[in-house]
DNA sequence: CAAATTACAATCTATGAAATCTGTAACTTC
DNA sequence: GAAGTTACAGATTTCATAGATTGTAATTTG
């Protein structure tokens, strides 16, 4: 009387009911899946799963989290990897796109609940978008290091890149896009070879003023540079 | 029994419906304005008004079409002004990003009212885009012109720059920067920089074969390049 | 007869009672 | 006693219906 059809093929853990409850949300939708139904599926009682997470919302929370995490992950990829920073760049952000469509086209009822998550938790969309900043601020970073390109403040050049690309991640963008049935994949492209065509020329975010220190700064660790605009960015 | 408070100060026109309307929306918020107390507020009865509006959403529309049009003559001027393409091109966007930031602040339910139309009525959105993005082409064809900036597809870059300057002139962007206190003017005079600097440098947006052709588009009208680089943009 | 009103059908929205769902705590079982 | 169940209070959602609003057409008015 335990686990009919939970206790072989799903060992109640964490990770389980995430898996249970995100089946769940793919075939009935975010708003008709409720913890109990998902208790059903994996043989327990609902109370059981509260075990795991605290409430119902920390479920859909969590489907979108490791959605997140695996676009960081690819993100994080593509940093590692050797070429041209704007090819690097280019391939980035296109995965990262098709990623969001493929949810999209493929899988709506996720991307609903994505969508809603971005709308309803600007704290876990910051954390992602900070995530996913930084990965390109170590792509500038590294481009900057081999004479690439020639930015003056990483965290900032990686701000401008976040923002002009937003349009082409953000789930809401992707779906109007896609539906629209514009050429994104084409206006994404010419978007990276613009920003990539202002790395190479050389862009000059600090102010003239503090023209010595510039150079130094160049000189040494980009962490501290990035640092100091990300500290300077949050005034206004 | 005719207009108690309507004929003398209201004429009864659209002009003067929409300007009603207009009030009642700032006061109590799109949902609570219906038409019979706008009518009653001119001093009408309520089926008067569809003499003027076919309908209480295109009262609706018409308020939000106003402030669109606002931001287009707004914009206009500063493609019309002399001066340098970068400096017209930040106080573009600026002046359309600081409008967007004041109906947010002081003019809330209009912006809620804007924000609702932007996710319910892509049409009016494309509309709009499309006659901001073709006075965006015309500075940068303008720029072209005067050797100041060197671009391939004028129509093509003013997409990319309508991409790159969405996260700070969208209203729901504009509600989420505001509310978290960051450094939007900063951000966008960054992003404008990058850009500015690409356009500088030179950008190639086209195919490197059609390299002869390419040199005579330069040389020749704007109009017919932006042309082919909307209409080949309308696949994938 | 142009402009507006009144009257009304169709649609949409507000309301409240019934049902469902969430989250917790006391209780059971292995 | 760790893992889970049952039982239940409070919150949320659903559903039916009354009420309000929209849009139109026939009618009145200057």
């Amino acid at each position: 009387m335990s686990g009919m059809r939970g206790s072989p093929s799903k060992p109640l853990t964490a990770s389980t009911v995430l898996e249970t409850a995100k089946a769940h949300v793919r075939r009935f939708g975010e708003a008709k899946t409720n913890v109990v139904d998902v208790a059903r599926a994996m043989g327990v009682s609902h109370a059981a799963l509260y075990r795991f997470y605290p409430s119902r919302s920390a479920i859909m929370d969590a489907i979108v989290e490791e959605a997140m995490n695996d676009e960081a992950r690819l993100a994080a990829e593509h940093v590692e990897t050797d070429g041209p920073a704007a090819e690097k760049l280019a391939a980035l952000l296109l995965d990262l796109h098709r990623r969001k469509r493929e949810r999209f086209l493929g899988d709506r009822e996720i991307h609903d609940l994505y969508r809603r998550i971005v709308v309803e938790r600007p704290d876990m969309i910051a954390a992602y978008s900070e995530r996913i900043t930084s990965l390109v601020a170590r792509l500038i970073d590294k481009a900057v290091s081999k004479g690439e390109w020639k930015v003056d403040d990483t965290g900032v050049a990686a701000g401008v890149v976040r923002d002009a690309a937003t349009t082409y991640v953000h789930p809401a963008f992707v779906a109007q896009l896609v539906t629209a049935g514009a050429p994104v994949e084409t206006m994404l492209r010419a978007t990276v070879s613009t920003l990539a065509r202002a790395f190479e020329a050389g862009v000059r975010y600090k102010s003239p003023a503090a023209d010595g220190q510039t150079r130094q700064l160049r000189a040494r660790g980009r962490a501290a540079a990035t640092q100091s605009a990300r500290a300077s960015a949050k005034q206004e």
